[in-house]
DNA sequence: TCTGGGGTCCTAGGACCC
DNA sequence: TCTGGGGTCCTAGGACCC
């Protein structure tokens, strides 16, 4: 057998918001910062390994990391730096190779196996990509380099905060077998903690489980994938990622009685939202799933799968309206989050819009009132398009939530589809 | 003192079809 | 007089990732 060269690399920027910010203000530089909270509400979107020292970690509550770290600095994000800034990063990859797979603003996987003639070893080119980005840009990023995915993004989270690790491929066992099982992609606390109740802990232990039991404790699909990934046996090829299978919203709203008029509204922006951007990618969806969290956090679903697709702001709100009161109950229960999405995409292609699709579809372009709903999403869809997203909707917005997430944020969200 | 917003994938039961 | 086996779709819930 033809052992495969170590030629994937996993380059992953580091607390890539607050270097930015860093980056932008110098005083800011040698600080423990968060970008995306306050000390009052809000989760740490990032944070600077200043910040890290003293526990700090993304995710966190505002007041917590204000807690554990009294010296702490929020900063407000400028978001629109932090995408046009990984984009810049992404332009530099490019110059080394076009087989990329963007998995996120601030990370991708490089398959430099066409590079190595024209720029040298991998582990040659992980290091001047890490000296461009960190010369020209200004910015710390890790790469990790070896035979399979997998291994290289483990080996990038090891090599943080802004270093380098290649994996030889006779080496791989005397890597992983020391390193949590937390490490690999897919083992979250839950997995972690059901894995350390056996005794499993580290990827060596885990690589020497039996599948069978692994299976038995995880599940078919989640114990079958950790026990190759173990392994190192990983067929995943670098490629450009799949067309999204949903797009979806949701809103936290703080713990708060459910009315009807504050579901309705709500429901109504979020559905705005994605209507917009679903009608801006050519997609209509199928089936639409409603979240609701409950004041004590706990998480409930209905979802309504139509024959035909749907993508106007109003039949999302009025199926949306249905769907949540069938999981809240009554007026009065105390909600936290209200969340919408649809999924079963398929392209629509503008032709299709005159066809009539199925009679018992209340978007169907043959009735009246599907052909009236599309028309009226079209000019709304060019109102804003020519003044600005404020410029209309729906619905007023007379809730406004306290400490949300920025718009920006958002904005910064919804880029990718 | 309270937990954001965007997603993907898997499981399990039930309906339904052949 | 008694109940197979396989496949697909739908729904609800949950783990996980960035």
């Amino acid at each position: 057998m033809v052992a495969s060269a170590v030629n994937i690399l996993h380059a992953d920027l580091d607390s890539f918001y607050a270097s930015v910010e860093q980056l932008l203000d110098p005083a800011l530089r040698g600080r423990a910062i968060a970008v995306g909270a306050s000390a009052r509400g809000g989760v740490v979107l990032a944070c600077s390994y200043e910040a890290k020292a003293h526990g700090v970690s993304g995710g966190m509550p505002g007041w917590r990391a204000a807690q554990l770290c009294p010296d702490l600095l929020f900063v407000k994000g400028s978001f629109h730096r932090y995408q046009e800034f990984g984009d810049r990063v992404i332009s530099v990859m490019e110059d080394f190779t076009p087989a990329i797979q963007r998995i996120s603003i601030d990370e991708a996987f490089l398959d430099v196996s066409g590079a190595v003639h024209l720029f040298g070893p991998p582990e040659v080119i992980a290091a001047r990509l890490r000296a461009r980005v960190r010369g020209e840009l200004g910015l710390p990023i890790s790469v990790g380099v070896a035979r399979t995915k997998s291994l290289a993004k483990i080996a990038s989270q090891v090599a943080k905060p802004d270093g380098l690790v290649v994996v030889p491929a006779e080496r791989e066992r005397e890597f992983l077998d020391p390193l949590p099982v937390r490490l690999m992609w897919g083992v979250g606390p839950v997995t972690a903690s059901r894995l350390a109740e056996r005794g499993i802990r580290t990827i060596g232990q885990l690589a020497a489980t039996p599948r069978s039991a692994v299976e038995r404790l995880l599940g078919n699909a989640v114990g079958e994938k950790l026990s190759r990934l173990a392994v190192n046996e990983d067929p995943r090829r670098v490629s450009g990622s799949a067309r999204g299978r949903s797009v979806g919203a949701q809103s936290a709203l703080g713990r708060r009685a459910a009315s009807r008029e504050a579901v309705r509204e709500v429901l109504g922006q979020l559905a705005e939202r994605v209507a917009t951007r679903m009608r801006a990618g050519g997609l209509a969806g199928r089936t639409l799933t409603v979240r609701v969290r409950l004041g004590d956090m706990r998480s409930l679903t209905r979802s309504h799968t139509f024959p035909g697709p749907l993508s106007t702001t109003l039949t999302i709100t009025e199926t949306a309206e249905r769907l949540a009161w069938d999981a809240i109950g009554e007026p009065g229960t105390e909600i936290s989050l209200l969340g919408i999405s649809l999924s079963n995409l398929e392209q629509q292609p503008f032709l299709q819009l005159e066809f009539p699709l199925f009679g018992d579809n209340p978007e169907s372009p043959g009735s009246a009132s599907g052909a009236s709903r599309l028309a009226l999403d079209a000019s709304m869809d060019a109102a804003r398009s020519r003044f600005g997203k404020a410029a209309v909707g729906y619905l007023p917005a007379q809730l406004r939530h306290g400490h949300g997430t920025p718009d920006a944020f958002r904005e910064l969200a919804e880029r990718e589809l």
